[in-house]
DNA sequence: CTGAAACATGAACCGCCTTTCAAGTTTGTT
DNA sequence: AACAAACTTGAAAGGCGGTTCATGTTTCAG
């Protein structure tokens, strides 16, 4: 299960730190990992600019100047937060499609994936949500990544006969973005008489397969 | 065009501040009119916490205390633009639609005049946006009241025939949020070589009108 | 014209939080 | 065992920006 469960619960991997301050021995490891995990939960629950780094260092179980043997600033801890989850929530993804599949039966599988993930890992949407504001780059940069792999995804499903023709980056963000809502509103929002993912996705898929008009000889 | 164009531009409407910060003289209503304008653009260029009250005091031409005549203080400000920029977001979806028209075309005239508006208001969208983190309820309300409008107008659909029965709640998000990522898309993030309003609001019309499926005896 | 209320001003207060640093402890290697 | 590198510590530096306030000016009703 990748970097989501390396951050969250297991070790860190190398990207998500600056070279000169990867931790060497055993030790060095447990505490990073500490604070990272400490640091998802606390932005996680105050929003980037409330939460404070001596927050996360208490969470953490650390002294407050160690912060700075891991990470160089406050951003930092955060984009390395933001890159390690946007990975976690493509290999969600990933994991939760047959690629053998037909087309609109994979875009159900990765909206299924990505509900269950929302609503399993609250913290990390927030998260992301809140790059556009702290680290836009990295924002852009999870949904454009995301945006192509859907692209990709309706080329090959046009080329099978299995989708129309002509399908591009346009329905890919209007797929993109009713995932992202659905989210929003099924999974983070969830309430009492909301339908369950399995539900969502399903609507949501006979909207991609037949739109909104009636069925014919309805 | 309401009460965007009131904030932006003319005179400020009641409901965005405590009713004993209102100004009761023409001076107090300009200067008024200029904090909010400031605050627009500050909000929009630097975010809500890099954004300094000093700032917009600044770029408003009035002295940093005057802020607090008429403000109680950081976060009032935002929540009275946040408000009025949603009802201006939502005015000009409706000014947009012909509600004689059949439901799809309504559908596309309401995101191609959100497209055309968040391409010419991109300040608006970034605020809306960054009120999930800095106001949460309002930012809820916001979609809230939008996806309600949506379900209606697909009920509404539906009983005309023109339209599947059945569509509720999870259709009417799924539009939004189609809408929402196409507006940051293809007009906030508009780039080149992308289509224009038309075009993309073309597009995903349909998808909503067919879905993703081949022709028939294609 | 006049006085009270509305509004304007900006220096200073205040708390908060990121970041630094010098001194100490632990780890792992030779 | 012994030493260097890695790591830990928490006090305090250093800034910054939201908010207050006492004083001065403008507005407008009577």
């Amino acid at each position: 299960m990748g970097r989501i469960r390396g951050i969250m619960a297991e070790a860190a991997t190398p990207g998500d730190v600056q070279a000169d301050k990867m931790p060497r021995t055993e030790r060095g490891r447990r505490t990073l990992r500490r604070l990272l995990d400490a640091a998802a939960q606390e932005f996680a629950e105050k929003g980037f600019h409330e939460a404070s780094i001596s927050a996360i260092t208490t969470r953490a179980g650390v002294a407050l100047g160690s912060f700075y043997t891991y990470f160089d600033s406050k951003d930092a801890i955060f984009r390395a937060l933001v890159s390690d989850m946007s990975d976690g929530v493509k290999q969600a993804a990933r994991a939760a499609i047959d690629p053998a599949a037909p087309a609109l039966t994979i875009e159900r599988q990765a909206l299924a994936g990505f509900l269950r993930f929302a609503a399993e890992h609250k913290e990390v949407y927030r998260i992301i949500d809140e790059a556009e504001f702290v680290d836009p780059a990295s924002y852009r940069n999870h949904y454009e990544t995301i945006g192509q792999r859907i692209t990709e995804r309706l080329a090959r499903g046009g080329d099978r006969g299995e989708l129309r023709d002509g399908l591009g980056e346009v329905e890919a963000w209007a797929i993109m973005g009713m995932n992202v809502f659905l989210g929003l509103r099924f999974a983070i929002w969830a309430g009492e008489g909301d339908p369950d993912s399995v539900d969502v996705a399903a609507r949501a898929n006979a909207l991609l397969e037949r739109g909104l008009a009636p069925d014919i000889g309805a």
